[in-house]
DNA sequence: TGTAAAATTAACTAACCAGTTAATTAGTAA
DNA sequence: TTACTAATTAACTGGTTAGTTAATTTTACA
């Protein structure tokens, strides 16, 4: 017998507002973004938007939970494949890096909520950072005791490897936008895929940690 | 004879209007700053925003052109001091990052703008951008013709150099909450004071311009 | 098949938003 | 003093916002 077809799918009209939401949310912002545009986004009623979330903000956080999650068992699962620092901080980078690219709404989000620390979700973001963040440090430290890296300090280094995947994957329609342009001789970067990127990211960080001085 | 006391004053009314919404946008975001919260942090009627602006675009505009303009003739300046690419990618580090820490608005600012690649103002933020970074890479190429910088990418060390400076300046107050914890054991550099922040920074970026690998 | 619960909708509300208007007040210059 | 202009205000407008309500449709299950 042919599975029954239901007009109705709780399970699968929640995610379409979840996916809508992260899609709407990383573009406008927490206040740009509204619900009435997010529902017929979903080509649902708003009020389904109420149904199934508290409120705006309580459909943010399950947002950005989600994605939070997300990068975090990438990277962690990835970690798992390595069995010395040196080969976790390359992991790091690259699958960072592959997973921002791939999903651009995580840098989006992540460096609005970043430029006001938390102003929507403190605790969340909070929580969810310090655990990539420990993540980070532990290799890097790891790195320091064994003696394959030197003078290390993981929280500026972490900024330095966030801030700029995270640059590079939201500006990336500015930079093509300026490669068109010739009136100042400047390379944007505009062609270079995420590997390269990545590649040279790493490359530059294990020279910086190689020697004291 | 006294100064006469005048009950109104243009020029500082404008200015107040302008330095309230430097503070109420980089707080708050350009869909989430509100022009009547704005005139009642002048104490001003909400009029007078739109009797010295055409509209809130064209406040934000104005906003973004100040501060904008003033970090790009800060680093300028600064830079007219050296004569080598050594000291005046320093010199652009510790310029920006002085100024960075002391108007903590620009971060804020410039991380909400580049998170959606200027959605809000996508010509001034470009312009601006560019120019900033024409410099930087201008630096870093003469440094790689006279053989002190080797392997330069300017597009990705100039990201790495905002990227880092900026999120450490708008998440300082999450990393001092942070320090208060101790369930993980990281060091979050709350105490970190900017002079340190640059010092360490200027130092790796040289170790990663030393040596090809 | 009947019924209760779950999912969905149209229509509504009250607050807020950017922006306008017309009137009023203060400064200027003759 | 007068008369003009610039600065300021209270009160308003029309549209948008997050969120609610009560009714309706679908589904699950006994």
């Amino acid at each position: 017998m042919a599975k029954k077809i239901y007009k109705r799918d709780p399970v699968a009209s929640k995610q379409l507002i979840v996916d809508n939401a992260i899609k709407l949310f990383s573009k406008k912002g927490y206040a740009g973004a509204s619900m009435d545009e997010l529902s017929s986004m979903c080509h649902l009623n708003k009020a389904m938007v109420f149904y199934y979330f508290k409120n705006k903000k309580g459909l943010y956080e399950a947002v950005m939970e989600e994605i939070l999650q997300e990068i975090y068992y990438t990277v962690i699962e990835e970690n798992k494949l390595h069995d010395n620092p040196m080969d976790e901080l390359e992991g790091f980078i690259k699958t960072y890096a592959l997973f921002a690219c791939t999903h651009p709404y995580l840098p989006a989000l992540l460096l609005k909520e970043l430029s006001d620390s938390g102003a929507v979700i403190p605790e969340l973001l909070f929580a969810s950072m310090r655990k990539l963040f420990s993540l980070f440090s532990d290799i890097l430290k790891r790195g320091e005791e064994q003696g394959c890296f030197k003078d290390v300090v993981p929280m500026i280094l972490y900024f330095m490897v966030l801030g700029t995947l995270n640059l590079l994957v939201t500006t990336k329609s500015l930079r093509i936008e300026a490669a068109k342009l010739d009136d100042i001789d400047v390379d944007t970067c505009a062609t270079c895929d995420i590997d390269e990127i990545s590649v040279y990211l790493i490359k530059k960080i294990k020279l910086m940690l190689k020697e004291d001085r």
